[in-house]
DNA sequence: CGCCAGGTTGAAGAGAATCAAGTGATGTGG
DNA sequence: CCACATCACTTGATTCTCTTCAACCTGGCG
């Protein structure tokens, strides 16, 4: 299916991770983001691996600048993108002592790493904490239901909700800017990238969105856009 | 896209949920399924609402017989099934308030309500507790992201995927009795009834599968299953 | 300037959905 | 106990959506 694993070339990241950390101080913690102050931030240039499905999820990430992408691969090269990580968002959580998606950086993205058993002992005594994992995980959970939700749909429909769900969670608001390569959208939204393609110009067409270059996208229109979503 | 939602119709379990209720003595619990001893069993019938999306989750539920059905339905009447729960299997669980899916009963069945506030704070207090909300919660994660795997599948990949899913989790080996109708399956797979008659009737041809009857099925070579989920 | 990866577009083909008919089980009432 | 109705499942013919294969743009960069 993917006829060239090119872009799959970056996971020369493990040789670098620690290279650039910069070790941030452990000051008085806030009630409500004390995860994210016990790591240290680690840079990942374009498509470098961040972790590997199987290895061992020692850590916790949450994004502070670019993108994230985590998937799962098939054997015969068919690709399923899990999710996409903002700056802000917190991924690599497991419930297993395992991995179960590989995690890539979309763009150079700079992500603070956290040590996962320092997480769950704070949690274990920190009753605020652990309320923090726990809606982590939630959210986690809700949003591979919506995925699963959207994988039923057409083509059309997976297109549309993936502008809008990219429109909410990105700052601006009608206009965004897509980190991400048509692939990625397409092993995102289980198809291909021509089908993508064609979907963003039936839609500019029917001018719902324009297309001022190939990753930024205006939404014109989104009732109907919504109204294509089912 | 279902043409006849006849099958829906089974709701008037609201009207008698507690009807049949035996409260079940609160012995000393084993560490390791407390959470299942503080509850009292409830019947539904066929096809009967457990609880609808939207409604409050204040209920955690364990199948004690019989099979229970997760769901989402979009408004065109396309539905998503969520989840087949068996025997043992635990459901109801939400991070939110509110449930995000629908729970009816697949055949008659029995489910042990347990009440989610004595739960919750039960874990508060009890690590054991918590730690098995947490690994609860980590499978249902883990099984959604399994599901969104299988939905970038070929059909004969999902009916062979789902036939290997069934004959883990039964007890019997290599003959299973399903008790979920083709709709159903259909639904949890992301395709339609025919399609998936056909790919049972392909799998019988290729004598992979035996099909005594339309709900039982026999797993005749589990190679030539497992080679074709890919 | 010309290369090349990423993206678009077109034509042909495959796979699953849809539409439609038939078969088989189950249950009900006479 | 059988006739009939109903529901679930299967099978066939056709349609349609998306994929596949292929060519062609486009924009960034050495």
């Amino acid at each position: 299916m993917l006829t060239e694993p090119a872009y799959r070339i970056g996971s020369a990241a493990h040789l670098f991770p620690r290279a650039d950390r910069r070790d941030l101080p452990l000051g008085p913690r806030s009630p409500t983001n004390s995860i994210e102050l016990l790591g240290s931030a680690v840079s990942f240039v374009r498509n470098a691996e961040i972790y590997a499905e199987r290895e061992p999820a020692d850590y916790l990430y949450k994004v502070l600048s670019g993108t994230v992408r985590t998937y799962r691969a098939l054997m015969d090269g068919r690709r399923q993108v899990g999710a996409f990580y903002l700056p802000g968002d917190i991924f690599g959580l497991e419930s297993g002592e395992e991995h179960v998606f590989s995690a890539e950086a979309v763009v150079d993205s700079t992500v603070m790493v956290v040590d996962r058993g320092i997480v769950t002992s704070l949690a274990a005594c920190d009753r605020d904490v652990a309320r923090q994992l726990w809606a982590l995980m939630g959210r986690e959970l809700e949003r591979t239901q919506d995925r699963l939700l959207l994988l039923i749909k057409t083509a059309h429909e997976r297109v549309a909700s993936f502008l809008l769900e990219m429109a909410d969670r990105l700052p601006s608001n009608d206009e965004v800017e897509l980190a991400m390569s048509r692939q990625d959208i397409a092993d995102y939204l289980g198809l291909t990238i021509e089908t993508v393609s064609r979907m963003l110009t039936q839609l500019e067409n029917a001018s719902a969105i324009a297309l001022p270059t190939s990753k930024r996208i205006v939404l014109r229109d989104r009732e109907v856009l919504k109204r294509l979503i089912a």
